[in-house]
RNA sequence: CGCGGGGUGGAGCAGUUGGUAGCUCGUCGGGCUCAUAACCCGAAGGUCGGAGGUUCAAGUCCUCUCCCCGCAACCA
């Protein structure tokens, strides 16, 4: 049997997982269960990547061990892979103790060969923070953290020797063009990382202790790189003797991952192989983002993003079919409520489960659920058998390249001839007709069994889905190549039951979601409210009004414009505000601001700013100055 | 000249190796009544961002140009 071993990225423990991390397992259940159907001998893995500073800082906040903290936060992973129908067969946590064995001894033997070196890794330093950041990592050049003063440090660390490999790493995508998926990703990663050359990289740190301990040298803790890519071999036994088939699955078919993680998929991973004398995995498929109306992944225009309260609210299966349709698989793809309810009603309940509904109900209304085997062909029959051939193969050539949205196109074009088919032949009238008894049967027959045939090609997708549509029709041919087998639907025992997906009514549902939504945003601010403060930390904040005198773009900055403020002062003030996408200079001048006057001065794309002018976030993407016109310059504002 | 992705009927998108511009939703008209007021048919609507070029033929190739969006730099 041929095997296939596809995974997901491990995620990382610092908190809740949302619905784009769905999107990249969702994808990879999809086709990990397309391959089982067409008899592979599948390898499913995910899981989680737990060590590291942030989950340690987290944990203290907390008050709770990291391995408290991590244990919860994975039970939460599975919580939700269960709810969504994730069938993965291997769960890797890197703080598994077979896992931790497996790193220590490639970090060593990688040590030994050479590929990993003891240096030194300038940076800037907070001493009280004991962590390390990089220069745009800083906050108006302090740490961002605890707004202390940085240093200059150095400290000893281990370094891959990445830069060794950037020959062989073009030289393996000439002669592996499938490598990288989609192509497109193949060229930014050649251009953007590869020519201007690769630098050795950090494996190891001492600023923070949960992580995988180097052994030969205490203080050192494996830093994410061989921590966390490692997993696609430990997890298969690789090092250790939990598992023992490496030789059967290792190289992997298909690491699924979101285009952020390319660059570590494609560049580092390949080259520590590599260096381990290990083959490479066949495929890395890089899919696109799932992203919000207004841009990014957060919450805004009232958008729920949690999976528990889509899979509560519509079901599992319907958030599956949305992710997977609605997005072509490599490109990044809007999420939006209406988005999902439309798709939901049309699709799911107008076509899909409509048909069903129409199908059994003239099933058991003509026949008592049990189709005659006395049939005459209509002149219809023909073309619907020969398009559910086709159907078939094309589902097949569209899942082989990960385009799940055009597999599900394809097999909805299926759904949508079905029902033209009942319009063709008119049932009803058949019905009426004692001596064309046949031709109902056949007619009948026909819907029945394209159904199952949808059903089985669905069941991938939409396991519950595929699963309740075959009992309704009481099918035993549920597997995947009785789909290219007309005629397998035995025909008895069909019942139609309750509507597989009931249609939403949109405006009030748009309604009902942002009510939730409001709830929720409440809750949280209860919880992860701001700290109260004494008046006197208030009045350490001097806000003065200013006049805007004058106001110009800065150079080279899409988002700042300089304001040139009048503050009471002999002295002009210079304020830099990052409000350009909102206001146009001209919008501004004459008109009084807020201005925090003592704020320490910073520079921003080489103008000093010295204070801040008050705006407030109507919502997302809408930012308003607050305007004071009408109060003199200089007026102290309390 | 930082890197990358885009600009196709009202909206959202397909358009493989160049050969009559498609899909979904929406709109309008019609049909049907088995069905979850669902389904089926038809129509209107596009100078495929702009300019030039190659070609018998370009949304599809080449050059230039305008605009939008990510990432990075910059929302003190």
């Amino acid at each position: 049997m041929e095997k296939f071993y596809i995974t997901t990225p491990i995620y990382y423990a610092s908190g809740k997982l949302h619905i784009g991390h769905s999107y990249s397992t969702v994808a990879a259940d999809t086709a990990a269960r397309y391959k089982r159907m067409r008899g592979y001998d599948v390898m499913f893995l995910t899981g989680s990547d737990e060590h590291g500073q942030k989950v340690e800082e987290k944990a203290r906040e907390a008050g709770v061990t990291p391995q408290q903290y991590v244990d919860d936060v994975v039970s939460g992973f599975k919580e939700l892979w269960q709810l969504l129908n994730i069938s993965y067969d291997r769960f890797i946590r890197t703080t598994d103790d077979y896992h931790v064995e497996s790193v220590k001894k490639i970090f060593k033997q990688l040590y030994d060969s050479g590929d990993i070196y003891k240096g030194r890794y300038e940076g800037l330093y907070c001493t009280p923070c004991e962590a390390f950041w990089s220069e745009t990592q800083l906050v108006d050049g302090k740490c961002p953290d605890c707004g202390r003063e940085v240093k200059k440090a150095t400290e000893e660390a281990y370094f891959f020797r990445l830069s060794a490999y950037a020959g062989r790493l073009l030289a393996y995508y000439d002669s592996h063009p499938e490598f990288i998926q989609p192509v497109a990703r193949k060229n930014e990663m050649v251009n953007n990382f590869i020519k201007p050359g690769l630098e050795d990289l950090c494996v190891s740190r001492t600023s923070f202790q949960w992580g995988i301990p180097v052994d030969f040298d205490p203080g050192h803790v494996v830093y994410v790189w061989v921590d966390a890519l490692t997993n696609y071999i430990t997890a298969l036994g690789y090092g250790n003797d939990r598992y023992g088939d490496y030789d059967k699955f290792w190289p992997a078919d298909i690491h699924m991952v979101g285009k952020e993680i390319v660059r570590f998929h494609t560049i580092v991973w390949p080259a520590m192989l590599m260096a381990l004398g290990l083959p490479l995995p066949k495929k890395v498929f890089g899919h696109g983002w799932l992203l919000l109306e207004g841009g990014k992944m957060s919450k805004s225009k009232g958008n729920v993003v949690d999976p528990h309260i889509l899979c509560s609210r519509y079901g599992v299966d319907a958030i599956r079919y949305f992710l997977l349709r609605e997005i072509p698989f490599g490109s990044d793809g809007v999420f939006s409520n209406e988005a999902l309810i439309h798709r939901i009603n049309a699709d799911l309940a107008n076509d899909l489960g409509n048909l069903l509904s129409r199908s059994t109900a003239m099933c058991d209304k003509y026949f008592g659920g049990e189709i005659p085997e006395q049939r005459a062909a209509t002149a219809f029959d023909g073309e619907l058998e020969t398009l559910a051939k086709e159907t078939k193969a094309a589902v097949e050539d569209h899942m082989e390249s990960l385009e799940f949205s055009s597999a599900l196109a394809k097999l909805w074009a299926f759904v949508s001839r079905t029902n033209k088919y009942i319009d063709e032949t008119t049932p009803w009238a058949l019905a009426k007709d004692e001596s064309r008894r046949g031709e109902l049967a056949s007619v009948i027959y026909h819907l029945c069994e394209s159904l199952r045939i949808i059903a089985v090609l669905l069941t991938p997708f939409m396991p519950s889905t595929g699963e309740a549509i075959l009992s309704q029709l009481s099918a035993d041919a549920r597997d995947w190549d009785s789909a290219g087998d007309w005629g397998r639907l035995s025909g008895k025992g069909i019942q139609k039951s309750e509507p597989l997906f009931p249609r939403i009514d949109e405006a009030e549902e748009l309604k009902a979601l942002e009510a939730l939504m409001g709830q929720r945003e409440e809750k949280k601010a209860e919880i992860e409210g701001i700290a109260q403060i004494g008046i006197d930390d208030f009045t350490k904040v001097e806000l003065r009004t200013a006049r805007v005198a004058a106001c110009e773009p800065v150079k080279k900055a899409k988002k700042l414009l300089k304001l040139t403020l009048d503050d009471g002062t002999a002295a002009p003030r210079t304020v830099v505000s990052g409000i350009a996408p909102w206001y146009r200079p001209e919008d501004l001048v004459d008109h009084t601001v807020i201005v925090v006057a003592n704020l320490k001065p910073a520079v921003l794309c080489g103008v000093e700013s010295n204070g801040m002018i008050l705006a407030a976030d109507n919502g997302e993407n809408d930012v308003r100055v607050i305007f004071a016109d009408g109060l003199n310059p200089g007026s102290k504002v309390r």
